[in-house]
DNA sequence: ATTTTATGTCAGTCATATTGACTTATATGC
DNA sequence: GCATATAAGTCAATATGACTGACATAAAAT
């Protein structure tokens, strides 16, 4: 009797705990992206922008299919945020020295002003979660987030990822 | 200058933790949609969809309202989905007991399948990272995603949050 | 010289969200 | 009991971010 039971509980505690993983995460990536969409919105800008400041923010020089593949979007979804954000004189592009025909995109100093803007909200609320959370539960974190990242995606982290960047 | 160097290493240290921290959870919650996603599309559905199926699954019974307040979205975004979902025969309304104002929603049996189907292979990518990751980095991340939760949702949490749910 | 690649563009469509205005039914407070 | 508030729903217009498909140009690679 007990062995059933307690077998039945476990079964619930396990599913219970998943369910919460799934809500820690929809919950969190809520929290993550309101402070910097409200921002956004005043320049007449949303979310996508952001992403595209962001990650030529993080790897100066990319290129545009480096960013589509990051974002996993098609060209003409990038064409129009990217293209305002040229307009507006966030991002600048340049031809590569290697191979002409890529576009090279670097934040203007206007772009990295709103980058900081946009992005130091994300890095407080980091920052303050891991300083309550303490060393050991953000080393917890980064394992198993990393096991939640898709086999594709996980490149990024690792050391090979870091190294493929540096040659450009 | 020992002591420069080591403090702009710190910072730098600090900056790129802080932005691995932002990556992580940009790919995880990416990772973590792609696949109901495509279940969704067989189906002519949206995450949206998803969404609204997931916590009617979750706290059966759920007002229109409360469902609104989970989701923050207005009520004329839920009303397609949730009209549709209806439609569908994968979610059923009935008056509630002491308010007759009041939309119970509850999931089908047909609903509680779709529901099964998509939240499973989520499961199952938490299950795996929190088997691989083990419980002391389990705990931890929940801590730190607890912390990076706004003060809002954070009751969602909360034995208070729970016993509220109850009351229906 | 041909083919492939990197980028860009035009056109049409869809899903998800918004604001604002208004309706209906029911509950609640005085 | 009547006025007001609340729960839910609807109509209309709009914005954002994504998609597919077709085609164009320049430069690199074979």
């Amino acid at each position: 009797m007990t062995d059933i039971k307690s077998g039945v509980n476990l079964l619930f505690l396990r599913e219970e705990e998943l369910r919460q993983g799934i809500e820690l995460l929809y919950f969190a990536y809520r929290g993550f992206t309101e402070e910097p969409d409200a921002i956004l919105a005043d320049y007449g800008f949303g979310r996508a922008h952001h992403r595209v400041i962001y990650f030529v923010g993080r790897r100066p020089g990319i290129t545009v299919s480096e960013l589509l593949a990051t974002l996993r979007i098609t060209k003409q979804s990038l064409s129009r945020v990217l293209g305002q954000l040229i307009d507006d004189q966030f991002i600048t592009q340049r031809p590569g020295l290697r191979d002409r025909r890529q576009r090279l995109l670097e934040l203007t100093a206007k772009g990295v002003d709103l980058e900081r803007l946009l992005t130091e909200k994300q890095r407080a609320r980091i920052a303050a979660a891991y300083r309550e959370a303490g060393p050991e539960a953000v080393e917890g974190f980064r394992k198993v987030m990393l096991g939640l990242i898709g086999e594709a995606d996980r490149r990024s982290f690792t050391a090979a990822g870091l190294r493929a960047r540096e040659r450009r």
